[in-house]
DNA sequence: TAAAATTCTTGACTTAAGTTAAGAAATTAT
DNA sequence: ATAATTTCTTAACTTAAGTCAAGAATTTTA
């Protein structure tokens, strides 16, 4: 196994020196599939050429994660967006009365930071965890800034994520006004059956707003 | 009392040749007030000036609403974002079980629709509602389609509304994972206590995730 | 202003989820 | 491989909210 730096710094010069992605990939420091990964997730939102492409991506930089490890602590500032190619994190919070809540789960491909801390530049409420072990590309605030100040269409991805990241939560949260929690589980057994076997029970149960005890009950009720 | 067409068709027109927003006023077509209003919103995200926001308001319509009225209905796919320069709406749809769900209130000044319609032009599953008698700007998908396309400013307007738009979604959520209903009532009437008096308590409690006789016990309880 | 419609409250009872506690099962770390 | 930790289940009991129903209060409309 190839030992790794944390984050590969030269990265930047690398593509704005227009060496190929095959190059790069043949270093190990990042793989091809992270970087097509990331192309064809961004092409679903905007046409990128070659250019704009290298534009974008010189301004990511690249890290290994293990697993349990803190993409954002809670208190801190959101000064990253993170693409995650592979794997899935967590977004959990301490409530004043000390219990410990998990408010979202976001699964790869993806692009994904605490958006309420990271648009306005405030302390975030939230940490997020990696699920599990994985490579992440990541951008920094005054750089994506720049970046929409320069390039119209990076703007453009930026408010076409921004809406279907609203859509989610819009979802999610609708789920709590027109569904049981039973029905939740349910919905999320059929939506998600892979990650709902990895996921650990007490962090399903709080992301769905009731105690583990109650969804181990409501999990052997569906059985029968 | 003047009559009034429900939409003044003639608007952009005039906007478009520069007379003035006094001019419009006086005609009493389009109040001072609502052009203030939405251009005072508008640069809290960005700044206009003055060929920009001509621009921009030359691809807005103005119209009429009565109390009661919809905005949008549900099955029908939202073509229009409003600008509300006073007076606030409700979301509603019906649940599969046939009773009615308020999912959300919207305040003066903001833009308004259902995103999850308009961003994917797709069926809405919820009603909008004027709570009152109101006058509204509006402007059509393809019109601002096309000025995100050619104004780089209104696209990061789009950007940012967007982006707000989703934290005050993620707040909403958040209160179901964090608080009892009790808790989020006192919370609301706190926050917002001259709305809290002018909507109907089964609205507030299908807001909150409760039965009206839920709602109407904790109130009681909290009096004591 | 009177009738109609809507909004709000209260009571009796049911139900689903919370709480506390204990221990079993499974996974992770040494 | 074993100990430590984490995850999951079950039981007994409590509590908050749901349901159904009836009627009072308020607002709207004709």
């Amino acid at each position: 196994m190839v030992k790794l730096p944390d984050a590969f710094v030269n990265f930047k010069v690398v593509i704005n020196n227009h060496l190929s992605i095959e190059l790069l990939s043949m270093n190990d420091r990042i793989s091809e599939n992270t970087l097509k990964s990331f192309r064809a997730f961004v092409n679903k939102f905007i046409l990128t050429d070659d250019k704009l492409f290298d534009t974008l991506i010189s301004n990511f930089e690249y890290k290994k994660v293990a697993r349990k490890e803190l993409l954002l602590e809670a208190s801190k500032t959101a000064n990253k967006i993170f693409f995650l190619s592979e794997g899935f994190v967590r977004f959990y919070h301490t409530k004043n009365d000390g219990t410990e809540v998990t408010s979202d789960f976001y699964f790869a491909p993806g692009f994904i930071t605490s958006f309420t801390s990271f648009i306005d530049q405030k302390p975030s409420i939230v940490n997020i965890q990696a699920m599990v072990k994985m490579d992440v590309l990541f951008i920094k605030y005054k750089d994506l800034m720049a970046l929409y100040d320069n390039e119209h269409k990076v703007e453009r991805l930026g408010r076409l994520l921004a809406e279907q990241v609203f859509i989610t939560s819009e979802k999610h949260l609708l789920s709590f006004l027109n569904d049981t929690p039973q029905d939740r589980y349910l919905w999320l057994m059929k939506e998600y059956p892979e990650y709902v076997k990895n996921i650990p029970l007490h962090y399903l149960a709080s992301y769905l707003g009731i105690t583990a005890e109650s969804l181990s009950r409501i999990r052997n009720r569906s059985v029968k």
